[in-house]
DNA sequence: TTCTAAATGAAATAAATATTCCATTTTTTT
DNA sequence: AAAAAAATGGAATATTTATTTCATTTAGAA
């Protein structure tokens, strides 16, 4: 009876439950659907509580995954923990687990994190604090962008965005070794804008130090509450991206940086309007 | 020293840490950051888990729980797995009650933009094209990565991605002017990739043109098959990203970025693994 | 520096959790 | 309807996982 190859992800499992289930006991049946009606809980929750919440015994529950060829429960549930899992421990092993597909799923992949990233974001970012970002930085005269490593591409992305609708923004580039001259310009009726997440690069919070030391007021994005830069800030936005393949998304930072861009040029240019 | 009332639910716990974090020892700092980081992980995995992938022992999870004012690891935990249980259901309440005019609107539009830009990037992009780029790019000792303009965020990305993968790339910053002295050393056993996207920076085609003579192969990213990359390119991609308030989106040029570093890893064979 | 207290790592122990076993019930077959 | 086979519940056991303990290291005070 016990199937020899045991599912090798929930899709998997969903879809050989689908077409044989029906052949199951009637108790087996039971936790088929139950399980299918609420993986979230099958994840995160024993098999005791489980088999509570279902009305079954414990051992009906290691019975089901031995009779789908698994070797207990607790390699059934390794797959509902799976789907759940958005930064896999062992990146090695997932990329080599990829391997048999082709680099069109790997774009698939990459665009889901983005969207996951996306749903976090409109969680942890806090609508007041952004008006407040987006207030502090619309008062600035120039606006500094200091973002190292990974989150590099992000801060020469704000300086293009902040270009192009006449916000005038200094991108603290460090060429030449000359990051802490780029911003000891700075003074209190500027801003810097901050972007860091982890590992944080170890330039950006000498550079953050040197504004501080001008007065100059610092908004920052970053990922963590933790983050040396959330202490350093004034405001801070919190930015939770999703990885995959051990990479992490940029998406949502971007999304932000852009409604920033966009929220800054309209509060300069209706404050303009009422003023003269 | 231990808190006496530990926080009620991870939104709690992350205040808390952003308060208070910074005054703990030095190993139980690292915990928190990680653990914020990776919340996701926390909820789905154990304890001797976690601690490896921190670098730090399963005994200094229970004494960071008990420090916060925890019983001991497992009381921790179920804050994270609560997260993780009623996250959909926040998630909607809190969408219902998004301000529809706001900055935070603004993020909702750039995120939408982002998600079409990959759907569509699905019809565009042609995947036995984008497995010769993955070939050719694999086969160069050094990518020279060309990308101006509003493009150049996606160029110092790949650069980043690249490395991160013990993949040689070189990105063609032109600083000080010298971006053709930067592509002159490419030679027929290199690559370029090439990225650009309406409206095109008059730089990359210079830059093109000094590494066809070189007959370096070129791979290109562009949004158009009219766009002077993609007749002087050995193989193009398309990508067509969508835009709103008169901002173009980068999430699907992002997103293939990524993929095509990971497949390259992968066909040399990772002999260095590890991205970040 | 030297002493003291706090923090940490590693192993030992305790607790929780999954799995197996077996007696009993239900279903199927003859 | 009776016998055999399969399925089930519940307790016993094995395994995994969390927690405590203690020796050692690190940081801080005198």
């Amino acid at each position: 009876m016990a199937a020899p190859t045991p599912p090798r992800d929930f899709d998997d499992l969903k879809d050989l439950l689908a077409l044989e289930g029906d052949r199951l006991p009637r108790r087996l049946k039971q936790v088929a659907s139950a399980l299918l009606t609420s993986p979230d809980e099958v994840a995160l929750s024993t098999a005791a509580q489980i088999s509570e919440k279902i009305g079954v015994q414990p051992s009906t529950l290691v019975r089901f995954a031995q009779v789908l060829g698994f070797r207990g429960f607790s390699d059934l549930q390794s797959l509902f923990r799976d789907r759940l899992r958005e930064t896999p421990f062992d990146h090695r092993s997932r990329i080599a687990s990829l391997n048999l597909e082709g680099t069109s799923a790997l774009f698939d992949g990459f665009a889901k994190a983005a969207i996951k990233s996306f749903e976090r974001a409109r969680e942890t970012l806090d609508p007041e604090k952004i008006e407040n970002a987006v207030a502090a930085l619309a008062h600035a005269s120039t606006i500094y962008i200091v973002a190292s490593g990974r989150s590099f591409p992000a801060g020469a992305y704000a300086t293009y965005a902040f270009g192009a609708l006449g916000i005038k923004a200094a991108l603290i580039d460090q060429v030449g070794g000359l990051g802490k001259t780029q911003i000891n310009t700075s003074s209190s009726n500027d801003a810097v804008l901050a972007i860091s997440v982890t590992p944080y690069a170890s330039e950006t919070l000498g550079l953050i130090e040197i504004a501080r030391t001008n007065k100059t007021p610092i908004i920052a994005i970053t990922d963590n509450a933790m983050s040396p830069l959330a202490s350093a800030a004034q405001i801070w936005l919190e930015i939770s991206e999703a990885d995959y393949a051990s990479f992490r998304s940029l998406s949502a930072t971007f999304a932000l940086i852009m409604a920033l861009s966009v929220a800054i040029a309209k509060k300069r240019g209706f404050e303009k309007a009422n003023g003269s």
